[in-house]
DNA sequence: TTTTAGCACTCTCTCTTGTTGAGTGCCGAA
DNA sequence: TTCGGCACTCAACAAGAGAGAGTGCTAAAA
């Protein structure tokens, strides 16, 4: 689809959709053929450009809102803007070492997150969103059991990033404090040190010959390991900035529109689906309007990457606009945050 | 005030001022002296209401957007409403089961709160909130001690309603994990079944006869411990829920304040202290419009109500909505929310 | 003294109408 | 193929006319 377009369209027609569509980001109006021809070292004429413009609009990259206005980029018409026409600039040098000196010198991953996504707000005046990196990349320090009423435990488990994590599971027997206590202690030499991934498989490999020589307490400290990683799909979560930032766009500014986008922030959930589907791909990713394949963001765009510590991808961050955005600045700037966050959580 | 303005109005004022506010609150349109004469049982000629009216206005209880438009009740016409007027309803049968179901049936107290608020927020259509309760109202049940880089220690303090507080605290000597784990054992059995206001009296009372038969082993507990209940002016948090019901309110819906109103739910600073100010009140309270003192809030009223555990005020509730709400419902039901919040968080 | 009907008046809201200006599509000449 | 010319379309704006709602005032009735 993409390479018939580019068959399609000669370079001069290329060259004015990419001027029509840089005004239009940059103004909010719809653009017409005599402002397009007032654009210097253009020798067209209006004339000329409205035949191009024609074109254009047969192939559906932009269309009229109505008969006297000027054109305006359609879905269609970013896409093939952002996937051919696009000329991003680097990012700012003030906003670099912004992100740099501020990412970098939070404690705990959770503060590094949360800056990370202010950043991002922040320096766009759109919405940020980082995803928690995925518990898998941890590794493990040390875990520890309660014992609250009847037979429910808390698992406290700290892993290498500083973070805590507190869980309650159910137990089929009754442990007493010390029998807990002990547990604990076989566990955490057990796993000392070890990756969160590592650690499930020597679970299951433990579990599998129980019958070698293992005394009661450690089976049952096995089992409670088990059931304390596995039971723990942790609700992932993200963290939002900036959402308020989106009211200030004409264009989302129907108040149902912007309800559902509201709510869309505040439930979460959806926006978590979303992101995960983006952890896998390599770079930066595009969402233009529908493309999200999710309604409220009908007329949004959004622009992921993954972060990854240590080469290993553990999680998404973005910018959710309107359609209408500056994709030449946005791009780069989530490409470089996610470079950032990676590293600032490495230590 | 009040009183003057009670001694002003005779019992007929009063009530067709009522009548207009109710009038108002449920259309939303400003009622005019014809209106005001259809409502039944009320022998008087619109002629006759003007004058009532005219002297309503006088007192600063209602007035016109503009000539040939209904009365609107001012903000003191509002206050002097739900203090003298207001008949309020008991809360409906149903709402009150699913509050004492839902809130009832969570797990740990986080979940209660949470709850909590998206029942109010659900039941009202407003925007609900909940304070977290004050944390000297929990009892200790266990701490522990994991030793991070530098001279960080985490401490882990689990509370006996199921909740567990993190916090990091900078020590002046290293601690190997053995030696914290001494300290921790030490202090477990020191502080067991103790309410979190006595641990901190018993800290303060240990450190001050430090040269009795204490090792160093205590010396280091107790110091540990100090920091780690005194260092913990752990921030305060409020659960909000319901924000974009606030969307659907005509008179909220310029822009400008809206963004305001939302920005100050997501930055919480400034509605944490102003619930923190109703937490001394003894029932529910009441701010209409500016008298809360909050900008943002200008065209909204605030009803609040603390909640207890045991006998003992830990936290407040509420919910935020535009001056014309239905005052008649919603006091009974954060009054009321407020009682049951307070029993499910008893266990 | 209080209440009421009558009446002139005011102001918003809505609908209509005209005007302006931007922008288009098409045609025929360069 | 490009371009100027031209008729045409349509949103946006402004002005004006009614209609409707509601008021305040006055003078008569209770």
């Amino acid at each position: 689809m993409m390479s018939t377009l580019n068959e399609e369209l000669n370079e001069r027609s290329r060259h004015l959709l990419k001027l029509l569509v840089e005004r239009y980001i940059s103004d909010g109006q719809p653009v017409g053929s005599a402002a397009l021809a007032r654009e210097k070292g253009l020798g067209i004429s209006p004339a000329t450009i409205r035949h191009v413009m024609a074109d254009l609009e047969d192939l559906g990259l932009i269309h009229s809102p109505h008969t006297s206005a000027g054109r305006v980029p359609t879905n269609s018409g970013y896409r093939f803007f952002v996937d051919s026409l696009l000329t991003v600039r680097r990012p700012e040098q003030k906003q670099l070492s912004e992100l740099k000196i501020h990412v970098g010198k939070e404690y705990g991953s959770n503060q590094i997150i949360t800056s990370a996504s202010q950043l991002l707000s922040g320096i766009t005046h759109l919405a940020g969103v980082v995803s928690l990196p995925k518990r898998e990349s941890a590794s493990f320090r040390q875990i520890d059991f309660m014992p609250l009423s009847k037979g429910r435990v808390l698992v406290v488990l700290v892993t290498n990033d500083d973070e805590v994590h507190n869980r309650v599971i159910q137990t089929t027997k009754e442990f007493t404090s010390s029998e807990l206590q002990r547990a604990a202690n076989y566990l955490n030499s057990l796993f000392a040190g070890q990756s969160l991934r590592q650690v499930t498989s020597i679970i299951a490999h433990e579990m599998a010959e129980t019958q070698k020589q293992m005394n009661q307490m450690m089976i049952d400290a096995i089992n409670l390991a088990h059931q304390s990683v596995n039971n723990g799909k942790e609700s992932e979560d993200i963290v939002l900035s900036g959402a308020t930032n989106l009211m200030d766009f004409q264009e989302l500014s129907d108040v149902n529109n912007m309800r559902h986008l509201l709510e869309a922030f505040s439930q979460k959930q959806d926006i978590i689906q979303l992101l995960d589907r983006c952890m896998n791909a390599e770079g930066v990713q595009i969402f233009i309007g529908e493309e999200s394949g999710y309604q409220p963001f009908g007329s949004c765009s959004l622009i992921t990457a993954p972060y990854a510590v240590d080469n290993q991808t553990v999680g998404v961050l973005g910018v959710i606009g309107p359609t209408r955005m500056r994709y030449d600045k946005v791009i780069p700037l989530v490409d470089v945050t996610a470079k950032v966050l990676g590293e600032a959580l490495k230590s």
